[in-house]
DNA sequence: ATCCGGAATGTAACCGGTTACATTCGTGTG
DNA sequence: CACACGAATGTAACCGGTTACATTCCGGAT
């Protein structure tokens, strides 16, 4: 026999409202459900017992009925290094929960780092353990998409997908960068800078890609290839990049980053070349990181809105779950304007 | 009848494993659990019918059997303002779900900052909708730990309560802020400062008493009070407390700062009155926070294990569920060595 | 008056498991 | 050889809801 722990009050089931009301369970659980079966004067009497009783829905008896779990699945495959200092993954966590209060859905979170993990969340989502799965980090070329495509299950990708073929079956919430980086660029030209150089993350990465043809749009014919160059993302692939275009272009008078680290790392760099930022160099940060607003000077920064990323993708993952098309919705970034241009 | 969205695969039931193995439902069960009333070899065919099959348990069917959900509700009070610029929060809850996985328990994150969720959350608790609570952010006379202890649930809570009445009801995980602030005390001494000054947050704060009374041990009389502080917890505060400080007293040779954000308004205040860090004065920060390692100079600082944090609230959860009596597990901080102390 | 139809409710099956109790079967014992 | 007993398995009830289908009851049309 199913007890819970001792000290628990047997609960109170739909029965016992139906009892108490004087009507079926049927009737009852069509009153808690608001259907248009049940005759006004009868809903209030459930209502009342329900009120009386105490009663709250269980949700387990009800997803086993329906078929739903009531739970969106929050899925993070990035190995915990990476993330460890960036409390991107946790903000936009906190923003899906926050989206999805009121609505009845309750986040999962589901960590498969492993391959193993990785089997057996897809195993649990085949099941429909869970009614939709937001991916917070997704990547081309993955092939947990592939997967993840098989269940049919309404998913949810927080982050760009170039060249992606999930289009109509997938939904994406990202950040736009190309804007992002617009208004970057749009912020040194303003200032009166001339050289500009753009210190980029690995090529191949989508954002760098759309960040370095926001700059590019920009700039247009003010942009010398020669003082493009890509590095890591950490601050001191940023700091050693920078340090090289300061020797063979000493001239420049504005950084844009493709990244906060890198940055901070240029920052370094132009303050060990006795550059003063931003009377002789401007810095533009991107990624609204927190450690623009600490850095010497404070970085000005193209900031991503995570928060409302996680906001969206819940409203997304509520809608297919609702039997709404997979749709892609694009963010604004904004300019956090610092010191450092 | 219940329907999954189209496309949905009808899911494999423990019916078609006991066909398949040509059993019945009930012993089929009981392989899956690897209960001891079945034979060695009906378990082996139980298993190879569940490979045939690729048959995963339904949690929900399951959870509505035994009583248990197989969920850890993680508890958010706190509203987003106060956390919005710090990963702590993030971390200690990737802890919680790391700590869990291969547990068979699942994290799900319930939001409750306003009123009227919170009250939402305990009723569902009490409806036993999880098996255990790990609070993220408790804190000392909320009436929300009252209400949890009222709901029989293992409850556990991440961080220091004094004064407890719920000594022996809930189990608590924290960081021993006492031994951290002597680490700290202990790098200054060695490094030979003699007029060392300290920064706290908000007097009233358990935490900010703690790291008192640490530094009180190992500095003893050298340890002035007048030259011992209480501020905000932010950047701004540590400035302007700094200043003042350095105004009343201008020949410390150390700042013992409270957290990581007032130390790094000690470093610029430090930096306005043209003081050199570390050689005139030395300044250990507090927290391990992402701005200790970006600062001019990066903070020497002491660390908590946030993620470990997390790994333990999982463990003892899971503990109290297999009906262990509550506890307390007390971390240790660790000493990050850096530039500025 | 009879029949029909629709609205409100009840009955019972079902979701996918677990488990108390019943049954079967083989074996050691009197 | 009959019997008792324990091990392995089967049967069926149950967890707490939802919902297809059956039933009842009513007013209006014929």
């Amino acid at each position: 026999m199913p007890r819970g722990r001792p000290g628990a009050p047997r609960s109170v089931t739909i029965a016992d409202v139906a009892r108490e009301a004087g009507v079926s369970r049927a009737t009852a659980s069509r009153a808690v459900n608001d259907s248009d079966l049940v005759t006004a004067e009868t809903k209030r009497a459930v209502h009342e017992a329900i009120e009386r009783t105490g009663f709250v829905v269980n949700a387990r008896g009800r997803a086993l009925a329906t078929g739903r779990a009531e739970t969106v699945g929050v899925l993070v495959t990035e190995p915990l290094d990476e993330l460890f200092d960036d409390p991107t993954y946790g903000r936009v966590l906190r923003g899906v929960a926050e989206g999805l209060t009121g609505s009845g859905f309750l986040p999962v979170i589901i960590q498969a780092s492993s391959e193993s993990e990785r089997a057996l969340a897809l195993r649990s989502f085949g099941r429909r353990s869970v009614d939709a799965v937001v991916h917070l980090t997704p990547y081309r070329g993955s092939d947990l998409l592939e997967s993840l495509a098989g269940t049919g299950l309404p998913v949810v990708l927080c982050g760009q997908l170039d060249d992606s073929p999930y289009d109509g079956i997938f939904s994406t919430v990202y950040s736009d960068d190309v804007h992002g980086a617009r208004l970057a660029a749009e912020r040194v030209l303003a200032d009166g800078r001339e050289r500009v150089a753009v210190v980029l993350g690995p090529a191949d990465n989508p954002a760098t890609v759309d960040r370095r043809r926001g700059y590019a749009e920009v700039l247009g014919s003010r942009l010398d290839e020669a003082r493009v160059v890509h590095t890591g993302w950490d601050t001191a692939a940023g700091l050693a990049a920078t340090a090289r275009l300061l020797k063979s272009h000493p001239d420049i008078d504005a950084v844009l980053a493709g990244s906060d680290r890198i940055a901070v790392g240029s920052l370094a760099a132009l303050h060990a070349a006795g550059r003063q930022v931003p009377e002789d160099v401007a810095v533009v940060g991107f990624d609204g990181h927190a450690i623009a607003a600490t850095s010497t000077p404070p970085l000005t920064t193209v900031a991503q809105p995570l928060v409302e990323e996680g906001h969206v993708a819940a409203r997304l993952a509520l809608d297919m779950i609702g039997g709404a098309a997979p749709r892609t919705e694009v963010l604004e970034m904004s300019l956090v304007s610092r010191v450092s241009a």
